[in-house]
DNA sequence: CTTAATTGTCAAGATACTTGACTACATTTA
DNA sequence: TAAATGTAGTCAAGTATCTTGACAATTAAG
């Protein structure tokens, strides 16, 4: 079946790049499938991402932007998505006409606490695979990564 | 601008997976970039993954399918595409009148050659700004999380 | 009041995947 | 050799997640 290994073997990439992605692409594939199985089928990693950045008491659309790091529009269309799902709910903002202030439904809330449940699987899932040192250092690592470097917002052109 | 992020901070997503998402669009976003400044504007980060998996004698269709761990469809387009730039070309396997081999193009070995240097100029970056110990703890965990665990290519069902 | 900035929407398009249906060729089996 | 099964690749269509551009409504600053 892989008969022209051999000759290829100098090929494989092995750049840290190409492992994000793949653990990246890994990781959504185990949430989204653990998701589906609780019940949440319209579940997608970018989604779950939008729902992990809304408090308590709603938070304006405003304020995801800035936060993800992604374009209004992205934003915009995926709020769409939830609330057509019924997962979330625009509410205006009394303190600014123009605003809107995304908070959970019931039904968001519901899913949000077995996302919870689910991503602490996935996690001690890895932390079992790689061992408690590993692990910790690839979080410290990924942390680090995360904070602002030159930190230009692709959405901060566009308007 | 961003009044409202007392009462939410509370909300920031902080699991591994969501970690890993932005870590790998960074990556792929200053990939891209420096290609684009060496005159290769048409490569994306799906491109330089499948690229990279190409051997010196070239490789079989069959044989990225494996590797890449997405669909024949996927590859078929992403390659479909880059034959389209003349980075590639396919030839016809001397050995099985199915198959096809995927060869760089001079064009082709150019640019990879280019990408090899950017990527290590990128990691270089990423380990000065991570420290020694830390990058390499990252491309160790990496590696463990890219290991097979089930295994399941999402290619290997429809046919 | 005028100008500029912020907030959000609508429309359109690019990228990178997916599933399903299909053809051509190869391999196994009876 | 003929039939059944498996493999390599293509074509068509659809989904998810982003992008840019153009715009309207509202607020803030001069």
């Amino acid at each position: 079946m892989v008969k022209h290994l051999d000759e290829n073997t100098e090929a494989w990439p092995d750049h840290v790049g190409w492992r994000l992605w793949q653990a990246s692409r890994a990781w959504q594939a185990a949430f989204v499938a653990a998701m589906r199985d609780a019940g949440h089928g319209w579940m997608t990693e970018a989604r779950a991402a939008l729902l992990g950045h809304i408090g308590r008491r709603g938070t304006p659309q405003s304020a995801l932007i800035d936060r993800m790091g992604i374009s209004k529009q992205a934003v915009q269309q995926l709020v769409d998505g939830l609330e057509g799902e019924e997962i979330i709910s625009r509410v205006p903002d009394p303190d600014d006409r123009r605003a809107r202030i995304v908070v959970h439904t019931q039904k968001g809330r519901l899913a949000l606490r077995d996302a919870d449940r689910i991503k602490r699987e996935i996690e001690q899932a890895y932390r079992a695979r790689l061992g408690t040192d590993r692990f910790d250092a690839l979080k410290s690592a990924l942390e680090a990564l995360a904070l602002p470097q030159d930190g230009k917002n692709p959405g901060d052109r566009g308007g």
